[in-house]
Order: C-alpha cells, then structure tokens, then sequence
DNA sequence: ACTTGGTAGACTGTCTACCAAGTGCCACTT
DNA sequence: AAGTGGCACTTGGTAGACAGTCTACCAAGT
C-alpha cells in the first residue's frame, strides 16, 4: 500500500512499452531524501525535525515537506506531535523484536507460495545471488553483503506474487535494517547456508520446508540481535531452544 | 505504522492520567471520513475525486482533503495519477485472494503468539465474543455479526502484543472487509465454531494449534469468497452468470 | 477514414503569505 | 528552590496565485 500510484518500474507490460519518465512529485524527491538521511544517521535519532528547516536545507517550500514528513509519520519513521514538530523516531526496546517477529510471519508466508510457484528465471536469479552473498561475504564486504541479502529477500517476497505480503514486507525490511545495520555484520556465515538450503528447498516446490527454513532463519537473526544486546558476542549456538535466553555474563 | 502519531486511546500509561481531549486533526477527521464514504458505497468505485469539490463537500480547504487523499493512495484506498487526480480504487481480480493470503499469514502468527501469553482478561472477553457472535448469527443481525467478528479478530492480534501485525493485520481487515462485506453472511455457521475452537486452543496456550486453526479459518474464508465469485460451489452449475449472487435466505 | 494540430477547460503540484492555537522554555517572582 | 507568567517558535489550517499537465474535442490536412 505505501507504493505511491505508479511507481518506477510499475507496468510490466508486453515489452517494447517503454513509458517516458515522469517527473516524480517533490514529496516524493522529499520523502526519499528524509528517509535515505535517517538511515545513514545525518538525521539522528530523537533529532527535532522543523519544516522550515528542512524546506530550506532541501531547496522547497514547506508543503512538500510536510506531506513527506506525514507519510513518514504513518510509516513510523518520525514521531509527530502537534504544535511541536516531527522528531525522528528513538525505536523502543522491544520493537527490533516485534519486527522481526513480524517479518518471520510475512516472509516465511513469501517463501511458501514462491515454493508453490517457482519460475524458473526467479529461482537462476535467486542461485546467483547466494553465490554472489557468500563470495561478498568471505572477502568482508559487509555493505554489499547486506545489499545482496536485501535483494535476495526482496526477490522471494517478490516471488510470492502477493502485492500486499511484498510491500508489508519491503516496509519492515527498510526498518529492521535500519536498526540492525550498526550491527548486521556478526551473523554472516551461518546466513549464507541458510540461504542456499532455502532456495533448493523453493526450487524443488518444497512448501513446507521453504517456509520452515525461512521461519529459522528470521529466528536466527533475532537471537543474533538479542544476543548483541545483552552483550553475548558468541556465534548463532545450535540451541533449539525457543524460550528467549537471557545470559549473565 | 499507520496510526497517526497519538491515536485517540494511544496512550495506556499509568491509570489516572486521563490526558485531555485533544482536537482532532483536519486531516485526519478527513481521512476517516473520506474511508467511510468509500466504504459504505458513496463514493463508488473508480470515481474521480477533486480535490475542492471534496474540501468544498467537507467544508476545509484543499490541504488536509490533500493530505488525506495522499494517505489513502499509501494504504491502496485510492489510486493518485500525478496531474489529473486521485480515483477510488477499483479491485483487481485477484486482489481479494492476495488480501487474504495475507491476512492467513498475519493473523496466524497473531493467533500464535497470543496463545504463547494467554491474558486472563483478554482470553474472558474473547469467549464472550464468541458467544455474543454466534447468538447474533442466529438471530440473524448480519451488521452486528460482521462488527463481532471484526472486534474478536482484532482483538486476537492486539493480544499478539505486536504492534506491527496489529498494524498491518487492521489494514488488511479494513480493504478485505470493503470488498467482502457484500457477500459477507455466507459464511456465518461455521464460522463461530471456528471461532470457539479458536480461543479454546489461545486460552490452553496452544500455539500451534491455534495459529493453525486461524490459518485454516481465513482459508475457508478465502474458499467462500471464490465459491461466490466463480458460483455456486457444491452443486454443478453451468451457468456462466457472472453477477454477484445473493443468498437466498 | 485516419492522422495531425490546435484549442480550451479542469485539476494538480507547488509556492507564498498569513493567522490562530498549542508547546516548550526561560527568566522572573515569591 | 519551586512555581508562574510570558515569550518565541512551530504546527495546523486558509486563501490565492501560477505553471504544467491531462483529457477531450474540433477542425484541417492527407
């Protein structure tokens, strides 16, 4: 639902349709700018955004701004409040967790119907990017490690089919990575393996085991978050244990 | 995310501080009501909505009518063609289907994670639900049992105390319940089984069986929804009519 | 008959200016 | 030191203006 009307790369008609560029809305050109400068952190968290201020720093008038920072408001991004101003959103303790919680459900629902259909282009794509993953990953590229997870993930949700599962999806990957990038380099080997026993198992119409392997690995990345937090530094352990551990050391 | 900063009931703080009422935004007053124009059919599907003649209409001016119209093009409401206007969004074929693949997967994990921590309080109201559904069913209140349905499941996603899937899973219920109240009192019997089988599993802390029976339910949901549109389901029917069929009862 | 060119009206996208009301903060008072 | 009052700042909303674009329609040309 966030897509707003058409987007870029929106008609997939028979080819040779190309549409001519359409000049994008300002509030859009905003909207990307205010989200790009929170993820990169020149918008710091808890920072007080004032419209006019942004509308100077940005080169428009305040209209375009305050619908930019409305959207931004609905998606969660800054916190609004009237007659003060935006601020840019401080996540809450629990909310990585939530998120993810929500993610498993959302992707691990994408992984079981791109396994009940799976293209055959889709599925080449999706080998090529496990091997590029790894590969960026044994040379220590941690950005385009994240990038190449990113896409690999955008492209099974993607796979699904389902516009809603996709932009739902797309929503609380852009937040999770937001929060988790600082700390996204720890869980990088085991990540790789998973993501290749997940494509076979989407490749060979699997279902079943698609959705169930995608489910451990969202599992994963939490615990490997959670650990971080309560400074445990160790690597994903192999505790089939779903109970939230809490350790003290 | 899609809650606009402080919600009217937004803040559960500590009892006692009864925050004062504060007045609404424009924009969003708007919102809720342009929503329910659009729902209950008075702005009908794929008309062309202009701006002053709907801020004319509501007695604003063209800012807030914009900025709502601009939220419900992000949440699929509407569709915004740049330069010529915002047109009431006219579903597509499979747009139902998707909505409730989606809703399987959001409120099945909801159902999950509310059996994982039954609320004493919660899991009471839960069964009166049920029982004040099922007798309206019988009484036939179609409008009543519909509204019943509605509170129990959101109900079952806020118990989730994720609030992401209440997000996302009250924005799926809204559009589902556009496209789908027509066609609604097909499903009523079974259903308040369902339901209290249900909130029998959430209440014994069963998480698996509950976030089954939920996905099973919205299943059958779905199955109803595309009986209805391809025909009578059971019997043979050869008619090709494709109107939307009423129930005879 | 089909294309081209032109014209006109409608609407959005954006900007500017302005005002009322609410919020936060600081200095002043007690 | 704590409470109070007031001030500056910011949003929320209104009004009006203007350019660019979109749709439709008509007329002339091929």
């Amino acid at each position: 639902m966030t897509t707003t009307s058409a987007g870029p790369e929106a008609n997939s008609d028979s080819p040779g349709v190309r549409h001519v560029k359409r000049p994008t809305p300002l509030r859009e050109s905003v909207y990307e700018a205010l989200t790009e400068m929170i993820i990169d952190g020149t918008l710091e968290r808890g920072r007080h955004l004032v419209e006019v201020e942004l509308a100077g720093m940005l080169g428009v008038s305040r209209q375009p701004v305050r619908e930019a920072l409305q959207r931004l408001n609905n998606e969660g991004w800054v916190d609004l409040r009237p007659g003060f101003g935006a601020m840019v959103h401080v996540p809450a303790e629990d909310e990585v967790d939530q998120l993810l919680a929500a993610r498993a459900a959302l992707e691990s629902e994408s992984a079981r119907l791109a396994a009940r259909n799976p293209d055959k282009d889709a599925v080449a794509k999706l080998k090529e990017l496990c091997k590029i993953g790894a590969q960026l990953q044994e040379t220590g590229d941690i950005d385009g490690t994240v990038r190449t997870n990113a896409e690999l993930h955008s492209l099974i949700t993607e796979m699904s089919g389902n516009r809603f599962l996709v932009d739902f999806a797309g929503q609380v990957d852009r937040r999770v990575r937001w929060y988790y990038t600082p700390v996204a380099p720890v869980r990088g080997a085991a990540s790789w393996r998973e993501h290749t026993r997940l494509v076979k198992a989407i490749a060979d119409g699997d279902e079943d085991k698609a959705a169930q392997i995608m489910r451990e690995h969202t599992e994963h990345t939490r615990k490997a978050y959670h650990d971080l937090q309560t400074g445990t530094p160790t690597e994903d352990s192999p505790t089939p244990d779903k109970k939230p551990r809490r350790r003290t050391t």
